[in-house]
DNA sequence: TGGTAAGTCAAGCACCTGACTTAATCTCCC
DNA sequence: GGGAGATTAAGTCAGGTGCTTGACTTACCA
């Protein structure tokens, strides 16, 4: 698929490099902490407009590596998809929500940078749109929202969006909390990935079917 | 309580008007997209220098914001504390630990800037520890745990502290989500900082005392 | 009442940043 | 085989940053 000639291989190589180095600084140091110079000769260009050159803005780059990760994860989320079928078990369409990311960083090998970034990206007040943008565009995400609507026919409107961005929250953030103490070598509440889903998915399911008490409006 | 002399009363009023300006900037624009110099114009200072001289280094400066709403939050814990006295119900202590921020926020009036700054710090890399510095001192928010933990006796250690993670997360970033719905005027799922409050507190009720499927460890 | 110290202001410093320019290098395609 | 075009390298530039310096203003207190 890729690089049908050289020189398009030694360019997406580079740009993979980039992409990478960036990523790993970011996650350490903060998205904005770092500046495109410093991606540059991290990735080994001795040139310093390799990022401006390659994608852009920094904003670009934030949103390459958003979708390099996106189309990997979307791919996990398809298939557990396709295994949940028409259930009409809670846990199966949570597991469809939660399961992607955590196996996603799994297959990745350790270290990780992706979840710090994302979660860093996904609470910026000018990334955060771009974040918004490149996993909403997810047809399997919309489908799973339905397949859980359909197992909670009468939670309110109100309270169903409240809880799908709850959970949001707590699929980010666990994995990048899971991510920062793998890195650091503090221990973790789970031993794997795997795991670590588990427990997420023990929450989410939770949070989805609490009973909602009445409030005044 | 504030100013005994003519002199100390300017001071606090400018280390005060410096405080606002720079949360507002900060949840705004982000705290590392905004420099030191933007923070004391912001603060109608001409002296470019004032952030430095009244508090330092930018992380001091955060730490200065966060402490100022902290010992806000910190009362109101309290009085809640003493309210729930030793009930041995989870929704009591959940209360506890969910109220504060919200009820704070609510007190301060719109429009607030608080929830989203704490986002910002909480995720990244080298301002978090501030924060976590910050509020991990708080000795009514141990006596919450601890009474949770009564609620709770069967919970796996892990889990518990996993669980304490989740609520921390859903606690500040959900505050953030319903402050910046507020700011631009967009919808939010509840009329108000209380139902918001008892949204949140139905969710992490249900996540704390949700079955945990066991793994392999 | 005058000295003192704290606070404010303005200017300058070295440094870093993104953007631009120019030159060198290399693959591709004719 | 050679020119065209794309990529990388290297240097430059204006603007913004934190920090330092020193002079000025003002409230405090002996």
């Amino acid at each position: 698929m890729a690089g049908r000639t050289v020189r398009e291989e030694q360019v997406s190589a580079t740009r993979e490099l980039i992409l990478t180095a960036a990523e790993r600084l970011f996650a350490e140091r903060g998205v904005l902490a770092v500046s495109n110079r410093q991606v540059s000769e991290a990735a080994g260009q001795g040139n310093n407009t390799a990022v401006g050159y390659h994608f852009g803005t920094k904003a670009d780059l934030v949103r390459a590596i958003a979708r390099k990760h996106q189309v990997r994860i979307e791919e996990i989320r398809a298939r557990l998809l396709a295994e949940t079928g028409d259930s009409t078990d809670v846990r199966d369409w949570v597991d469809c929500l939660v399961r992607p990311v955590p196996e996603h960083l799994a297959a990745l090998g350790s270290p990780t940078w992706f979840a710090r970034f994302c979660a860093q990206v996904m609470t910026d007040p000018v990334l955060q749109q771009i974040m918004v943008e490149e996993s909403m565009t997810s047809p399997s995400l919309r489908k799973i929202v339905e397949g859980l609507n359909r197992c909670l026919p009468e939670l309110p409107a109100d309270v169903r969006a409240e809880r799908g961005e709850m959970a949001r929250h707590l699929i980010v953030h666990m994995a990048a909390d899971r991510e920062r103490a793998l890195a650091e070598n503090t221990p973790t509440p789970r031993a794997s990935w795997h795991d670590a889903a588990t427990g997420l998915g023990d929450a989410v399911v939770a949070l989805w079917t609490a009973p909602v008490t009445p409030t005044g409006r």
